[in-house]
DNA sequence: TGTAAGATAACATAAACGTGGTATAATTAC
DNA sequence: GTAATTATACCACGTTTATGTTATCTTACA
């Protein structure tokens, strides 16, 4: 069996494989000819709109798919990386964009975008942040990161109206949204079952509640 | 009444004031010179335990805090800064850390840290972390950013488990989710309560639970 | 054209939940 | 040292949810 060793670059790096998604015609040769004219870098394909590069990015198979957020056509960056992310987990996708403070960063990281760089980046800097992509690294500006970690943050601090329940109180709510049935948190705090509807009664009252759904949505601050 | 500006350095930036906290006492003495010997930065507190640093930093209202994991006696970095920043929400916490794939990154996130960096950072780029830091933004490693991406996603994506349910199932799932009564989910839909249901049957079958708050901690993921 | 899957609907029964009232220690706050 | 809070407990009643069975109609598809 013979082996066929990856394409070397001059410095013996894999050459990594790129992919761009741009409408913008020069922003799009530029960058093509960026990474093509980069020692350890190959542009594969270069397509001016999602539906053709959903299409053909599955025979390509490129490292790394540059992707611009918005795109002619009924398909937009996000869902063409959603699309692919589905069935290529191993592809990597940069998000490209102008602001640093577009909303849609979180949408990008849910579709599956690793990378986050603001299309005016320097060349030396695309390229080693394409590198860092294809290398496991998630490069994005400090000011991206920043948002990503107060999202992170918002979702972790508990909802306020929680504050007004006793440590017993919390106890018991943990339980319910758990699942437990009434008489499994009786058992599991070592109470009745009646000191647990008690209990239960009193939270709905402080959080205004009719019901453990309700009650379980306040407390993962929903 | 006189208004006094602030302290500027050199350059005419404002100082930032930084504390620290750090057990090792050649590292915490290196970064104390290294902060004090450089334009622009000023070291006013730095403290070898965290019991220490809660009690004196509200009296030094630093710009920036510096702080190491662990930390000798009962409180950790992690507890120290979610404490602090509970009472000052706008001081900025850096975590110090050695090693970059550490669980406790997301600890760290959630108590409050806002920067990511490791101790072997070289000199000047602590420096300018710590100016990124005060700036608002959030200075990491592109490894720890994929890290907090990869979190981030993974609970963006629904559970596989709700891909066996039909689109009407999804729909009656996500009424359940939001704690509406049968007969609410009946007339929102324009069904009888009886189709209810049997539709909450099918989905409790293919999601192998007993009970409505089963279902929806699966629909998200729990 | 027949069959499988999905959405619709009804009925019966039992289990679990939500609401109201009442009460008693124990602890905490003032 | 008294008042307020908290945790505990019981009962009664009505509502909601969960389970089981059966059945009709439509759509997809082989």
């Amino acid at each position: 069996m013979t082996v066929y060793s990856k394409k070397k670059s001059q410095d013996n790096m894999d050459i990594i494989s790129v992919a761009i998604v741009e409408d913008n015609h020069d922003i799009r040769t530029a960058m093509e000819l960026l990474i093509n004219g980069s020692d350890g870098y190959a542009c594969i394909g270069a397509f001016n709109n999602a539906e053709t590069a959903v299409e053909q990015i599955p025979s390509l198979l490129p490292n790394v798919v540059l992707m611009d957020f918005n795109l002619p056509g009924g398909m937009n960056g996000i869902e063409c990386i959603a699309r692919l992310k589905g069935e290529y987990p191993d592809m990597h996708f940069m998000m490209l964009t102008v602001y640093e403070d577009d909303d849609k960063i979180f949408q990008a990281l849910e579709a599956g975008a690793s990378g986050y760089i603001l299309k005016k980046t320097p060349p030396s800097e695309l390229l080693s942040a394409i590198r860092d992509l294809h290398e496991g690294g998630s490069p994005m500006s400090s000011q991206i990161a920043r948002r990503v970690v107060a999202y992170f943050q918002k979702q972790a601090k508990p909802n306020p109206a929680l504050e007004a329940l006793t440590s017993r109180e919390k106890e018991i709510l943990d339980q319910l949204s758990k699942g437990f049935l009434y008489k499994e948190i009786a058992s599991n705090l070592f109470i009745s079952i009646e000191t647990v509807r008690r209990h239960v009664h009193n939270i709905y009252e402080k959080l205004h509640v009719r019901s453990r759904t309700d009650a379980v949505n306040k407390y993962y601050n929903r």
